[in-house]
DNA sequence: AAGAGTTAGTTGGTCGGCCAAGTAGCTCGA
DNA sequence: TCGAGCTACTTGGCCGACCAACTAACTCTT
């Protein structure tokens, strides 16, 4: 599959510091994306630890700045993350005095989220944060270099959310074949 | 509902279907990165499900596949992770009967960690997975891209690891200096 | 109007991951 | 020799994230 082994090209993939394990280069650049997210999100948390804040829940505030007070559900479909996760986040969120959460008189269902005062006030502290993070991480790299991996990722992402939804259209019939199926080898 | 929004060259970094917080724009590929993260892991949990695998518990496999018995520290220093993680992960994975612990008898606070016959069978099918993984990933990319993408994640790992060494460093000595840094504003 | 189906949120549980704090054991110098 | 210091690992607690299962409310059909 990679035949790239040999040549000049290996020495980029012979990266900084990691020893990779044999079994991983089927997925070499998979596994480097884990590695460098694990490291980027924890850089992060560092810088939120200041502001109170754990990393993600700076994503719920943004949006609540952005949109001002919004429905749990617009939330999660803007978050892409599990209900459940938005719920307790929330919770959380609520009990350090960043949000308040009202019923929504329209739908008594529904959840009404909105940025306290005391939220407010983090706005330009995470905003200055993510700039600081992204210098950080991307010193380095030119512009051009940062659109062009800012491409790339987006072709994944896009590559990854169909799979997604392709999975769950049609895994989700008959959720014992799909497991037979990766176990015993299709291919 | 992606490649079809038109015309420009911009439209690579206007992605797929996140509507990103204007708040964010400090750090588009940051965040491009996470998501993408969050994806790839979900992916992967799904496809090591059917293992009964968790998402990270398959590099400790592939680290003991590879090297065969191996002392904690050795793993934790190999994975980059926190000693707890692994210590945790580990517990799990000896109780689903994957890995085997034994005291080192050479260092009596050591621990000595190898695969079992019945993690042996999972080798082949993890590497499938992985290889599986990548396609799915990072389909419609050519080698060359895919390259291109591994050195530029390289690159950013080589920021992020040295980021955090320095933080180690410098940071551990007065963290209230580094929380007030941050939050008053070094720029 | 009544029931089926869908949507909105919640709870409980499990994991990976981190930090903080603590214990056992090794090491090295006074 | 014996205590200071370091290393190896564990425990407890917290978070984000997932799934599974459940309740409450809206909707749409019949």
């Amino acid at each position: 599959m990679d035949a790239s082994n040999g040549p000049a090209t290996a020495d980029a993939a012979r990266h900084s510091h990691a020893e990779l394990p044999a079994a991983a280069r089927g997925g070499p650049v998979g596994h480097a994306l884990s590695r460098v997210a694990r490291l980027h999100r924890t850089a992060a948390a560092g810088l939120l630890r200041g502001l109170g804040l754990y990393p993600g829940q700076e994503l719920v505030m943004m949006h609540l700045w952005e949109r001002g007070p919004a429905r749990q559900s617009e939330l999660i479909r803007l978050l892409g993350l599990d209900p459940s996760t938005v719920t307790k986040m929330l919770q959380r969120l609520e009990q350090a005095g960043h949000v308040r959460r009202l019923p929504d008189p329209a739908d008594r269902r529904a959840v009404l989220v909105e940025a306290t005062e005391s939220g407010a006030r983090l706005l330009d502290e995470v905003a200055r944060l993510w700039t600081t993070l992204e210098e950080e991480s991307f010193a380095g790299l030119t512009p051009a270099e940062r659109e062009q991996l800012l491409g790339l990722l987006g072709r994944v992402e896009a590559n990854l959310c169909a799979s997604a939804a392709r999975e769950d259209r049609d895994g989700q019939a008959d959720s014992a074949a799909s497991r037979r199926s990766t176990s015993s080898g299709v291919l």
